[in-house]
DNA sequence: GTCAATACTTTGTCCTGACAAAGTCTTGAG
DNA sequence: CTCAAGACTTTGTCAGGACAAAGTATTGAC
């Protein structure tokens, strides 16, 4: 019972590669732990052991480890062993950009722009961006389907000197990858979720009925060095939207 | 323009304790950013001087500034050096319990128990907790209060053989905290936020008007090796409360 | 003055070696 | 048989050195 681990062809490290060592070995023990060739909770070799039959260092070793183990595919217990961990624990999705693509995906979703200008920012705008209460700033209001139906009401706005935006830029692409072109990389976004029920106007733009109850999200993205990107405001149809999040404890 | 770092008192660890000389160095570089004795954006000292000056290895100041990273103060560019972020992109919540304690913190919380049962799993509760339907599971029903109002109803399951969960326990503690105390540490959730109008039972007991918006959250928590722990089904008075999440791209 | 080649700085990767700490298993006393 | 002491296994921490790769700044040719 010293080791579970016995795969078919030895692990091998490509030295002349530009990929670094250590992730060569961890995408290895990640393709045999998918595919199954490692039981779920079936122990791996040791790092001494693997390291050298895989002809690498121990820390090498050790750091392809922690990367699976940081990933929450592996966990390891001093004294123990590492293990490998069931797949319904597997990591959480980090979120990228909207969480809408996970079920329009299948339903063959479009956006329409229902309205883009340059306006000043209002308190609420300001505040959200960190920017001075009148600042120029890009209003987009665009409505989003899927499967033939309205899904989210959705306001967002964009400091000028961000990124400038035309109705056919949005038209063929997102707004986060037109940021990402632009070359400003969102880093981090705080989003906050609600629910109120829907305004007569509202209540028609989305074919539902008055007063039917909406998801409220409101979200600002910031880049690494926490310049903000771009503040939205969101309403999504309760009745076919939710918000999936997995999460990790530290 | 070398180093912008250059602190009142040297930074200085100690060998004979038994915390690990990264996370002293990480630890003390943390305070020195969150004091703001290192400004924003500034550079840090690079890795090799700042190993020197401490009397530790590279690869042991390497792994403080990582861990600074890793937890979103610091970013690295290679060619460059090592920069303060700005605190608005500092750490997201990584979840542990419940959100409410955030807003409910300054609202003298307290809770009180409506039900608690034992029944067997129906399909909904089975196919959450990845138990055969009819499993017993503890089943209760309590109302969180903010400030003298109610804030949210909650339900939860919980699997008998993982935790025996009596009113008494409940009263006095978290049941996050219960779970932990067991021996059972939860390590990721997945959780479903969406909304809906309250029926005429729920808003009776949560003071609101029949038909008023209601966040709805159901939330399956599990262990390591992907055993579930619980599945909670809660509502939340949208007039009253909001989910705020901090998200980070990879 | 402009632009490309070069030197320099700083982080990224990798190695060998050593000891410490936390579990687990074995052994032996009672 | 019970239980504690000790041996063993495995991960955790740390050192010191070497070279590679990616930026930045400088220098020099034109």
């Amino acid at each position: 019972m010293t080791s579970d681990l016995t795969p078919a062809r030895p692990v091998e490290v490509d030295r002349s590669s530009p990929v670094p060592l250590y992730y060569q070995v961890a995408t290895r023990l990640q393709e045999l732990i998918e595919k199954g060739e490692i039981g779920v909770g079936a122990r791996i070799e040791n790092e001494v052991d693997l390291a050298e039959r895989l002809g690498v260092s121990r820390p090498t070793t050790r750091r392809a480890i922690q990367y699976l183990v940081e990933r929450g595919m592996l966990v390891r217990k001093r004294g123990v062993g590492t293990q490998v961990v069931h797949p319904k624990v597997r990591r959480p999705v980090e979120l990228s950009s909207l969480y809408d693509d996970l079920i329009a995906g299948a339903k063959e979703p479009h956006t329409t722009v229902l309205d883009l200008k340059v306006v000043a920012a209002d308190a609420t705008v300001a505040a959200a961006l960190n920017l001075p209460i009148g600042t120029e700033v890009t209003w987009i209001e665009r409505l989003r389907f899927a499967g033939g139906e309205p899904l989210a009401l959705m306001h967002n706005a964009i400091p000028r000197d961000v990124l400038e935006v035309t109705p056919a830029d949005l038209a063929e692409r997102g707004l986060y990858e037109l940021l990402r072109r632009a070359g400003h990389v969102p880093r981090i976004a705080t989003q906050v979720i609600g629910a109120r029920s829907a305004t007569a106007t509202e209540a028609r733009t989305l074919e539902e009925k008055r007063g039917a109850s909406l998801l409220t999200m409101t979200r600002t993205a910031w880049d690494d060095r926490g310049r903000a990107l771009e503040y939205g405001s969101h309403l999504y149809r309760a009745s076919r939207y939710s918000f999936e999040l997995n999460l990790s404890a530290g």
